[in-house]
DNA sequence: GCCATCTAGTGGTCTATACCTCTAATTCGA
DNA sequence: TCGAATTAGAGGTATAGACCACTAGATGGC
């Protein structure tokens, strides 16, 4: 059972940023850096008090927070751990493609079908919050799991946003690294709808299914920090080789799930 | 901007519940009531603290903790509000079909088709974590809104626990809100899927729709506070009828939806 | 050898106080 | 009349100390 280590540079009190925020930052990093995995114990609130010259009451608002963060867990009378990675926890939310179906034990890939220019369709240019006409990057690919078919996709992206994608940019990656590697984006939030449609003989083709087979069709909003629509998605996911979950709690419609 | 009225008796000072979880039940009842809607002011800590003989720092515990639960909202320099009733927050979670189609501005209704003992198939003995033929409860219900087949439904339930369960009682209302007024249980999580199936012959006729037609198949496992298996429900849907949407978070996998 | 008791250390609750920043209304001067 | 300064009151941060309930290992009696 050991115990997890903490930098020894005391904290800035001269910076703006509270004190129990950095202890909390500080904590964090420490987690997330991996050195020391679930169940790895965190010093207890009076050493850590001590420690960085800080009230037991302010060791305990960094914490408590990081507790309702899902990264500690408390155990009274034992101590305070490194919370385990629960399945249903943290990893997921706002999931690539590509990290869904690694979470599934799936190789993912993807080919372009096609990347082009189009004049935004009314209800789609709506949603986007741009102006009916505006100029959008269309991705068309198909989403392949262990070489497999899996989904087909297609994504609006902002042309103004994105001028310069081009195919090889893409590759077979994730269209959410690159936002990130590339753009400095990082979505934040997204709204999803699920509905069941079946497979035109067009779809069915590239999806390597019978016309007429079920698909589940999920369209995703995606937002970034500043509440600015990042993308617009429309998937046709195979019935028959993916499943939505997600776990939904009674209290204050907190949902954790995968996809 | 009227402010919220708080009940004048003080706390209960011998209860082993803590003082602050005393106080945040309170607030949240007093809210919960709906006697003040969104904007409304909650006295200020000072004057809480005073009021219920407390400290200040207790009545943050109450609050801070009331604000995460989404109930109230801070603003510095200002004061405590009642939060504004968010689309995607609070209302749901674990939602009865009653409850969804409410909120969407349906008005629910039942059909019993069937109400029978069965001995539990081994999938769903093993999902219920009961004994592979034991006795079970099949509810099997055409849910309608305003008047028209929405869904088609098998709920299963431990007879052991619901052993009195008859059509008179459930009548066409909420299967969950006969939980809780008859045996006193509240849900407090699940585990749910969502595929894309296609409708059979029995499945189209009781639905109104063509054979073959696109429907949505909700599997949900439902949980009591005590972890037990409440009940196992399979529900299909018209796919042109019902969506399921979820919001998604990028944070700690928070999700916030509606099905 | 076994079981009850003790004890050190943990998180849980609570108090009383202090000073900070922020907001908005009031006051006061030009 | 208008704008700047004051001020009251809100939440935000932080302290030091107290006692409680719980856990688990150590102690001690039988």
């Amino acid at each position: 059972m050991p115990v997890i280590a903490l930098p020894d540079q005391p904290l800035d009190e001269t910076s703006p940023t509270p004190l129990y925020f950095q202890l909390r930052e500080l904590i964090a990093d420490a987690i997330k850096g991996g050195q020391c995995g679930p169940d790895c114990q965190l010093p207890s609130e009076r050493e850590l008090a001590e420690k960085y010259g800080l009230s037991r009451m302010t060791v305990r608002q960094a914490t408590v927070a990081l507790v309702s963060d899902g990264l500690l867990i408390r155990r009274r009378g034992k101590g305070t751990y490194v919370a385990p990675p629960k399945y249903e926890r943290g990893l997921f939310g706002l999931t690539s493609f590509s990290e869904d179906m690694k979470k599934r034990g799936l190789t993912p890939s993807a080919r372009i079908i096609s990347l082009r220019q189009v004049p935004a369709p009314s209800k789609t240019a709506d949603i986007m919050g741009l102006a009916p006409g505006s100029t959008l990057v269309l991705l068309e690919r198909l989403r392949l799991a262990d070489d497999q078919p899996m989904a087909y996709e297609f994504s609006y992206l902002s042309f103004q946003r994105f001028p310069d994608l081009t195919e090889d940019l893409l590759g077979a990656g994730s269209l959410y690294e690159l936002f990130w590697a590339r753009y400095g984006i990082r979505l934040s939030h997204a709204w999803q709808s699920i509905e069941a449609v079946l497979a035109s003989p067009r779809e069915a083709k590239l999806l390597s299914i019978n016309q007429g087979a079920p698909l589940l069709l999920l369209e995703r909003t995606a937002y970034d920090e500043t509440n600015t629509v990042v993308e617009f998605v429309k998937s046709l996911y195979r019935a028959d080789r993916y499943r939505f979950s997600v776990q939904l709690q009674q209290n204050a419609g907190k949902w954790k799930g995968d996809g």
